[in-house]
DNA sequence: AAATATGTAGACATCTTTATCCAGATATCG
DNA sequence: CGATATCTGGATAAAGATGTCTACATATTT
């Protein structure tokens, strides 16, 4: 339904929203994230020409998020990777009735609608809520390593 | 989002509904819904094998709906051609913690869910009400044969 | 400037989805 | 029974999604 290419995008940004706003390499992304390395690169890249994160080269670069993670939904990283189609016009192309959808495809649309709604209120802050008893990724809070949940910028 | 699949056996599951109960060959059906008429039957299949609808060979044979579509939903099509693949299990495959999902794939899960349920609800005699101004398949109603719509079944 | 760590980009491989083709099975009609 | 209409199922092709590999560009450190 979702294509793995933003599941991979979502999971690699709440990652960078959890060590926000440390960049992290895609070693490490890959690695916590359990995304395939050079396959990283691909969904990462949709993301960076949105401007949603930037990407710095050489020693201590890495990806980080250009925005407070209060501020990027879910919506943002789905629309940036893989694009939900809506219906707008009539699949079967009939010139009949043009905009105006039979009840079928509203109602398809209907459902896409209201995925959209539903991700653009979902922000990545609302995700990594550290009061929950779960952090995403399906980590263990002590399974983060110290080191990089205090690490300081550079 | 939907498969091109879902989307064909929609529409001639809706096509069969509208002209239910008789049954409509797959020249019929994929000429009327423009479905290509050699990918139809693929398409058909399944919904055949669901038991959803049955398939009659030779003169006068073609597909027909086994229920009345005030008893099949928008949901019973699509999951018999192509399932909505909820998640139930962390996709990390990270055994921590089992069956619990993070608020990232919950997230996922719920828009899924909701899907699921729109579709569980709607029927195919919903979309076909006859005194809405829009019928399905954007054919507008004079342009259905009168023929088929007068057809008595064999 | 050289060495090293990193992201970029394009080529290629593999798998899945979509689409086409055709020989065969079966039902109806005359 | 023979001819015709119709669905079934398997082979194959074309396109897109996913995954891998490698040469290259750029930033940091020494």
């Amino acid at each position: 339904m979702f294509s793995q290419t933003s599941e991979y995008a979502l999971r690699a940004a709440v990652y960078l929203a959890m060590r926000a706003p440390n960049p992290q390499t895609a070693q490490q992304i890959a690695s916590e994230c359990r995304v395939p390395t050079d396959y990283l690169f691909k969904a990462l890249q949709p993301l960076s020409r949105a401007g949603l994160l930037s990407a710095q080269r050489g020693k201590h670069g890495g990806f980080s998020l250009t925005r407070d993670p209060s501020e990027i939904s879910i919506l943002d990283i789905i629309q940036a990777v893989d694009p939900i189609k809506r219906i707008r016009h009539c699949p079967l192309g009939l010139k009949e009735h043009g905009i105006r959808l039979c009840p079928v495809h509203k109602k398809l649309d209907d459902a896409l609608c209201a995925i959209e709604e539903t991700f653009r209120d979902s922000m990545l802050s609302d995700l990594i809520d550290p009061t929950a008893d779960i952090v995403p990724l399906c980590v263990k809070p002590e399974l983060i390593p110290e080191t990089a949940l205090h690490a300081k910028p550079y």
